[in-house]
DNA sequence: TTATTAATGCAACATTGTTGCAATAATATT
DNA sequence: AATATTATTGCAACAATGTTGCATTAATAA
């Protein structure tokens, strides 16, 4: 299998997400990274990223697709959901509240997104 | 305030969703209206529909948007999850069930988009 | 039937994401 | 330390999706 490189780009995008204190779009890297490589370069550093783990992908409630750095303290797992706040636009993961719901049997879950969007409390 | 007209478009395009098992993207609903208006008018018709309550906007797990009819039974509401099926790609309300979630206080919750990932029991 | 103006079509543009390919650079090998 | 291997990058070109301005068309009101 393919071998995996540490590059600039790779460690300076994901030092970008660790240090952001919300999800962020592929526009907002492309700011944040200050021209340290290509807007495509920054699309595949992101699918390696996120293929390896280190990131998880987030759609909002627009449609807008985020990126966050997974904390791996503890049990780590992406089945946590995203507040959304309407005022200052952040998307935060919130990874202590589990959802429930009761699907027949007859589904088969395999991952769900679930964002909810009003005032965060910052904004509150 | 603005006057809201029935033109061959809308009905067109409301008629489709309701009959559309599924939730449909916009570039679904530009092959089944089958030329009846613009590629343009889709978008602003769509956008009157969701504004007059009679369409629902939902965020599917990719960040793909689809278009609902919403089923003006007894009690509608919003708040309801989507389907996403990995083999058929269809995106369906799920009315029956609804999520319980606690957040803390200081959230004000507005609004949620729930999608659920999995397999169908069409396909399953 | 006529007047009003919501709705449409078209062109042009903006944003977001994808692909092919030659050049570059991170790692392994000698 | 120098070289070979190939993952990664930059660039250009493209595709898909969504937006806006404006003249024209067509629903509704008068």
């Amino acid at each position: 299998m393919k071998q995996f490189r540490n590059t600039t780009a790779k460690t300076t995008i994901l030092n970008v997400l660790k240090n952001a204190e919300a999800a962020l779009s592929h526009a907002e890297l492309l700011t944040l990274t200050n021209g340290v490589c290509d807007r495509v370069t920054i699309y595949r550093v992101l699918e390696r990223l996120v293929n390896e783990d280190n990131v998880h992908k987030v759609v909002t409630s627009d449609g807008t697709i985020k990126y966050a750095a997974c904390n791996h303290t503890a049990h780590h797992s992406h089945d946590h959901i995203h507040f959304n706040c309407e005022k200052c636009k952040t998307t935060t993961c919130i990874e202590m509240v589990k959802p429930v719901i009761q699907l027949s049997k007859d589904y088969t879950v395999k991952s769900f997104n679930f964002t909810v969007t009003g005032i965060c409390p910052k904004c509150n």
